[in-house]
DNA sequence: CGTTGCGTTGAGTACCATCAACTGGGGTGG
DNA sequence: CCACCCCAGTTGATGGTACTCAACGCAACG
């Protein structure tokens, strides 16, 4: 992320809904590194660019830890990170909180908003962070034209329930180690789908307090864990930046064996 | 459940894909107590019985503990459990096993199978229980001749994930009482939604085991807790009957704050 | 009447939480 | 420039929750 935000912590709109043919190349969109591996592409460019003008979208941009969206509210559109990270999370009064999934560029916050008007969680900017909001209306319209979009629709929606499915089973049946190990090594898979790993190296902006909302534990016990892996040669944590040192043996420790 | 199965052990079956227009009546479905319940209604009726002939479908009968579907195997056929209670596990080889749902009658087993031919987890009998395979092919050749349906699918598809954010919730920052406290009482939810309870008593037939797996826990450990609800006056289970004695006092150690 | 499956109970222990103190970096203001 | 604070992370001490291992009761069943 090398963009900035030009208010104090306010979001700025890049509006687009009512773009013409001219000027598409100014759409942020346009310029997108992730369209291609999340429905964007589909929706907007798929089969006919005509498509275009038939989606409404408006881009906003968040400083880290701003709430994106707020659990029960209203809205007419989905979401989609298009540039840092975010998460999903529910949180009790008494103050705990779950983080039910990270969101990395690319993901719809849940590929089932189309469908939906509010939402049990909320979600909030994990760093400076750029989003687009589109009219789920409008893709609802698109999916009554084009029957096909739902296959790739049911991808993302699979590929949600997969990750749902293996952190119900982290959650339930395996160690803080495992967790927390196994947390980095998706998280990795995941960029590398992205090509975001250069030497063993990737972007971590989590704090330990996220990791332990993500693992069910404590971030002191998070920074446990963490320590016994640095003292093994595993991996180094710094500055955002997680280094694998020992692949196989990471692997060994978080993997679904 | 007052049926029974005939055979030992083995699945019997009746097929359905053969029917014509006179003998409508005698296919389970016709007397299914759950049919307006999930989508079976919406594929098999809704709007025009002339679709009947148009989805295949094969019921199957099993015991209890025997396995419904394979994680891995590919699969021509959505599930639906008819009859009996059911679950979706994951198991490693190592013995450890998660429950990620349980499958009450009128359940889909995913109601994303229409556009997955294998999946990552089991799905075992609880019970003695009855269960439907739809063809997926079909089904997803109804929708794509009526898109409205996809509303009602996505119906379903918004209650797997709320349920799936619940039990993440659960896993991840709540206790031991509070966990089967809360299992029990939306399993009383659900028995609810479909009229079976009565004086505060409904068929609970999960072993301490299975108890365990959903929740996280050991047996043992599921043991004790349970063990200080009797004490407390909260509940009694015995013979795959739970009894609500105080309801108020175990929301509030269950509820969701 | 032995066997098997399920639940209960006890004793000992591992894992992780809690509380608290302390470190080091980064920002702010005097 | 330095004092100050705040935040994230680390480390230690202590305790509680839940696990493990083991024994036993009990009902169902062949």
């Amino acid at each position: 992320m090398d963009w900035r935000v030009g208010l104090h912590g306010k979001a700025s709109t890049v509006t687009a809904d009512d773009h013409s043919s001219q000027d598409r190349q100014a759409l942020p969109c346009a310029a997108c590194a992730v369209r291609d591996s999340n429905m964007c592409g589909a929706l907007m460019e798929h089969r006919r660019l005509a498509a275009w003008g038939q989606v409404h979208l408006v881009h906003e941009v968040v400083r880290a830890r701003q709430t994106i969206y707020r659990r029960g509210e209203r809205t007419e559109d989905a979401i989609v990170i298009c540039d840092g990270w975010a998460f999903r999370f529910v949180q009790l009064p008494d103050g705990r909180r779950q983080i039910l999934s990270l969101l990395l560029p690319g993901d719809y916050v849940t590929a089932l908003a189309p469908f939906q008007d509010s939402f049990d969680f909320s979600v909030q900017a994990l760093t400076d962070a750029r989003y687009c909001r589109i009219s789920r209306r409008d893709i609802r319209a698109r999916l009554a034209r084009e029957p096909d979009l739902f296959a790739e629709l049911a991808e993302f929606l699979i590929a949600e329930k997969r990750e749902a499915d293996e952190q119900l089973f982290d959650l339930g049946k395996r160690m803080a180690d495992e967790r927390i190990a196994g947390l980095i090594l998706r998280v990795m898979d995941r960029l590398q789908a992205r090509s975001e790993i250069r030497d063993q190296s990737f972007q971590f902006p989590l704090r330990q307090q996220h990791i332990a909302d993500i693992t069910g534990l404590t971030p002191v016990h998070v920074s446990r864990v963490i320590g016994t892996f640095r003292k093994r040669g595993l991996l180094d944590i710094a500055g955002g930046v997680v280094t694998i040192r020992n692949l196989s043996e990471l692997r060994r420790v978080g993997g679904l064996s």
